[in-house]
DNA sequence: GACCGTAATTGGTCTGAGGACTTACGCTTC
DNA sequence: GAAGCGTAAGTCCTCAGACCAATTACGGTC
């Protein structure tokens, strides 16, 4: 077996035999090298790859941690990967993301929480009063995290924030012939979402989110232009 | 900027600018070290992370690659994150999964592919007559496996299947006090699920699965005792 | 008891060397 | 001329040692 591999499988035996728990310290590099029998090098190398998946997370001076290991934190890791994947991938992607936001928006609904309404209200004003593609994207992602949250899975929230990001990069609303068309189709959409949210209709909801999500998977196949996603 | 991080977006956006698509060829380790201006101990960590993450592939004496960026691959790298979640973690990832088959099970349904339906009934009558954990597991996976491959949405599969594969590693089908009754109740779970799919009715299909799934979420509810993975 | 500076601990980075695997090329052979 | 084979080049993998940088812990000072 290879050194880094055995590194990899010794370090995650430790925390799925229970030896550590979320939160809790790995010894000293060095002590870790002599444990797993492998070199400073391989080590660090599978440190960073479980680093990567979230699993553990390295403090400059202060030591190794095993991490929360919630679902929400290790999935949002995802969107490193996610937000590399080419536009035929991204299409299946949001299949994912209609079915599990029109889960979490008829969730919302059912929850009848007054605030939530007036909360969205007050982002689909500002949203519908503008037409600066990076707020509005800003703005939408707001709008449909809220949602999510109000949906009550954490993990739910955090899959469809990593594919909504990935999608963003593709500038639907950058200023061009359909513009006009394209915003006022998606600041009604919006608003047939917050109506059955606020009057307390799952199925309502459910049916807008779906019908809002499946019009952004129409918009993303018409535009097949390259991806130019900007990275940090 | 750190080293690695520096090293790191620095290969991620040869990836996003087009300059390397999937399946594309990077330069040897010392160039790129020299073109991103890091030591290859950096460098090599970066590429830990991206190859951990199912972006890149090294290949020893061969060199280094992207990936084929495909949902599907990237998404299964998760389960070396995800066997790692306990168990409040994993109920949540339940509905997850519970939203995205119930969803692929009707998929399965609205196809109309007589094959399938004869395919899972060869696995059912194998699952029914088997008692011994681990096969009952396989089976299990290829039943919901087959179920969501004919769905069509490669991602669901891949996601559904990370899913199932973790509460797999609670032994719910370990004999004990309530091993018949569970036994029993999961095979009419899945008989249901087949007729609904026999009888291509996707409204009830959904209903089957959705109802499935569930029962797994109280098993896993009712017995809290540690998880105990084994990992390779 | 609170504050602060120093020392110890720990992860981050770099360099250099040799080993292991894959691939490509040229030679031999039929 | 084509197939098989062995060698050589290319490339990633692993190890070792040294030094840097950030955090933490300790002891002294006020």
């Amino acid at each position: 077996m290879a050194a880094t591999d055995k590194a990899l499988a010794g370090l995650r035996q430790m925390i799925a035999s229970g030896e550590l728990g979320p939160r809790a310290k790995f010894p000293p590099e060095p002590e870790l090298c002599d444990h797993l029998g492998v070199s400073r090098s391989s080590l660090r190398e599978a440190v960073r790859s479980l680093a990567a998946l979230g699993v553990i997370e390295s403090r400059h001076g202060s030591g190794t941690y095993v991490s929360a290991l919630d679902p929400a934190s290790i999935i949002s890791r995802f969107s490193l990967s996610v937000e590399l994947i080419p536009l035929e991938g991204v299409l299946e992607l949001l299949e994912v993301r209609r079915v599990l936001e029109s889960h979490a928006t008829a969730a919302a609904a059912a929850r009848q929480d007054p605030e939530l309404a007036i909360k969205l209200g007050e982002i689909l004003d500002r949203l519908e009063s503008t037409t600066d593609a990076t707020e509005i994207h800003f703005l939408d992602a707001e709008f449909h995290g809220a949602i999510c949250s109000a949906g009550g899975n954490s993990t739910v929230t955090a899959l469809t924030g990593v594919i909504r990001g990935r999608g963003g990069h593709y500038r639907i609303f950058e200023p061009g012939a359909d513009f006009n068309a394209i915003k006022q189709t998606s600041d009604r959409g919006h608003r047939a979402i917050l109506s059955a949210i606020a009057t307390r209709d799952p199925a309502a909801a459910a049916t807008a989110a779906s019908a809002h999500i499946a019009q952004t998977e129409l918009w993303l196949r018409a535009l097949r232009p390259e991806p130019q996603p900007d990275l940090p």
